[in-house]
RNA sequence: GCGCUCGUAGCUCAGUGGAUAGAGCGCUGCCCUGCGGAGGCAGAGGUCGGAGGUUCGAAUCCUCCCGAGCGCGCCA
């Protein structure tokens, strides 16, 4: 690429300038490459000499002038220019920009494509909302971020599996038992006390209903004086049912829906990684209830992990859970996804994670802040009447799926998110998702008006390309490449809306710059080129979120 | 009280230690003989919460203070 042909040429330089004298030996520093905020500075920038001049004891600007001169001439580069205090400033050669399309057009689909993840078997979990009832805004958010960055690094040469954690097991779901009886026996006219600490929601009277229908009485009777355990676990599946369509229907699909029951077989990671602790001297009894002394690792304080009444926390299962991610189904590496109010698990995983035998360091744990609903000023509180909550399916329903995905990855996971109901309906320009979408949709409609006209030429002079809005919209497009190494580093998937937006205004500003279809045929031919390549950049950015290119709207 | 995250334009948000801090919406004013106006161009609008510090250079790193959200259960 040539970011690091231009790294590698200063690289180079400083050396040749060293040997010559010219300025002292020294180790340097990593050699950073950026792009200017201002296009007056280039397309790319090198502040080496401001780094360095302590080191060499010389004035930065004098660094830059000696380097400049030992630079290698490069047939991409137009020109070098050295700026106050210190910097140096690499132009790229126009034609050469223009040359570039080829590479997109020819890459397809494929563009962008490099293989930084070089098979490395990733795990990303995320959503894992309890089956207990439909899920909600909050987790939309998860499971954008998610299914994107699973898209991104799946690209990018990971072999990524995407992981659902179903909370099948333990204190919640027997409480769910418990309500959905109640609500099964009133069906059948008997009134029974829904638990204190149940489920109050309406939509536990649709699964009974959903049951009774099925099913008939068959669950009616108590067994040892408790609901059959029988009818919980099938009103489990039905929620789990609901969960998956309505993730499904923001685009979600996942390789895996891991059980929680299944940790917990005779032998299985439960027992082994509770052995682990064990082994490591870090269990006490105490208080009728088994602890782990994790302070003695340096965490805030001791956690419980199986209570006085025998049941495992959550915890418990967690370090289970991680025990098998690594050392049973050794993924090299671990993505859990999970809302900022998990955010005191995440130090507590990772040194039970480490005492079983895991490299906490290949565990990230990304954290994403709450959403806060809004219809304009008005704020929507994500709880209604009792039990009821705005769930992302209401959200799906009102904003489309691809407003929704829009808009929950548009802010970094680490900033709590406002999301404009009324803005993410609007059908007007006051919606980024269309201004993007319809971009795409554009491009399309010239394609296929020159399509039936028959404009495409063979080797068309794409040196004709020198327009300023058409150098700025090439450049946008080879920018893809840049932005989903981003993506990947710092697990911020936020990088994509925002990026396709401006690729959206450099294409709409050309667009009105510059005539496509003309009376100039070689003209028309370069630029139906590059609306090739400005409709395979778009939607490969679109597809990556899981939002749909349409090529009419 | 302790921990995590955040505080950037009227609003919603970007901003890998770099040069004159950006975008969308809203506001003001322009641009349709022609490929999709769900568009484009221009303008107004900022003590980057505050104070110190590190650095050639700080919205960005460090310390303290102020403010907001979340967490600190034998819940998950």
């Amino acid at each position: 690429m040539i970011r690091e042909k231009i790294v590698s040429l200063v690289s180079t330089a400083l050396n040749s300038a060293q040997d010559a004298g010219e300025i002292p030996h020294f180790v340097s520093p990593e050699i950073t490459i950026e792009h200017p905020q201002r296009i007056e500075h280039g397309d790319f920038s090198i502040n080496l000499p401001l780094r360095i001049q302590g080191l060499a004891k010389m004035k930065a600007i004098d660094v830059a002038n000696i380097l400049q001169k030992h630079i290698e001439p490069y047939s991409a580069i137009e020109k070098i220019e050295v700026a106050h205090p210190g910097f140096l400033n690499f132009y790229l050669e126009e034609t050469w920009v223009c040359d570039q399309i080829t590479s997109i057009v020819n890459a397809g689909d494929y563009f962008a494509f490099s293989d930084i993840g070089n098979g490395t078997n990733v795990q990303i979990e995320y959503v894992s909302a309890n089956p207990t009832g439909p899920i909600h805004v909050g987790n939309g958010r998860g499971a954008a971020i998610g299914s994107t960055l699973a898209n991104v690094m799946d690209f990018l040469g990971f072999n990524v599996q995407q992981e659902y954690y179903v909370n099948d097991a333990g204190t919640q779901v027997s409480i769910f038992g418990r309500t959905l009886y109640a609500r099964y026996a009133e069906l059948f006219g008997k009134q029974i006390q829904i638990p204190d600490n149940g489920y109050p929601g309406a939509y536990i009277i649709e699964l009974a209903k959903n049951i009774q229908e099925q099913y008939g009485d068959a669950f009616l009777e108590l067994v040892d004086n408790e609901p059959n355990p029988e009818l919980g676990k099938i009103g489990i599946d039905l929620q789990l049912t609901n969960i998956k369509d309505d993730l499904s229907a923001i685009g979600v699909d996942y390789d895996s829906w891991f059980s929680e029951q299944s940790l917990m077989v005779k032998g299985g990671a439960y027992d082994t990684s509770l052995k682990l602790l064990m082994d490591a001297k870090l269990v006490l009894k105490r208080e009728g209830a088994i602890w782990f002394n994790s302070s003695d690792l340096g965490e805030s304080k001791d956690n419980v992990l199986i209570r006085s009444d025998g049941q495992p926390t959550y915890y418990a299962t967690d370090i289970a859970y991680h025990y098998d991610k690594f050392l049973v189904r050794k993924f090299d590496r671990v993505i859990d996804i999970w809302g900022a109010d998990h955010q005191g698990h995440v130090s507590r995983v990772k040194t039970a994670l480490q005492t079983v035998g895991g490299d906490p360091d290949s565990l990230d744990v990304l954290l994403y802040q709450l959403v806060n609903l809004r219809r304009g000023d008005e704020i929507v509180p994500l709880s209604k009447r009792a039990g009821e909550i705005v769930t992302l399916r209401n959200v799906i329903d009102e904003v489309g799926a691809d407003a929704a995905r829009f808009f929950f990855l548009s802010s970094s996971a680490n900033q709590t998110m406002d999301f404009d109901l009324e803005l993410a309906k609007s059908q007007s320009d006051e919606n980024p998702v269309y201004y993007v979408q319809y971009a795409h949709a554009r491009i399309s409609s010239i394609l296929v008006k020159a399509e039936e006209d028959s404009l495409f030429k063979s080797n068309p002079k794409l040196s004709l390309l020198n327009h300023p809005s058409e150098q700025l919209l090439i450049r946008k497009l080879l920018l893809l490449p840049e932005i989903l190494e981003n993506v990947i580093a710092d697990l911020a998937p936020h990088h994509l809306p925002h990026y396709s937006k401006d690729l959206a205004t450099a294409f709409h500003s050309f667009y009105t710059q510059c005539r496509v279809i003309s009376e100039d045929k070689e003209l028309t031919a370069a630029r139906l080129i590059l609306l090739q390549a400005s409709q395979i950049v778009l939607a490969k950015t679109l597809g990556l979120m899981g939002i749909s290119a349409p090529r009419k709207m």
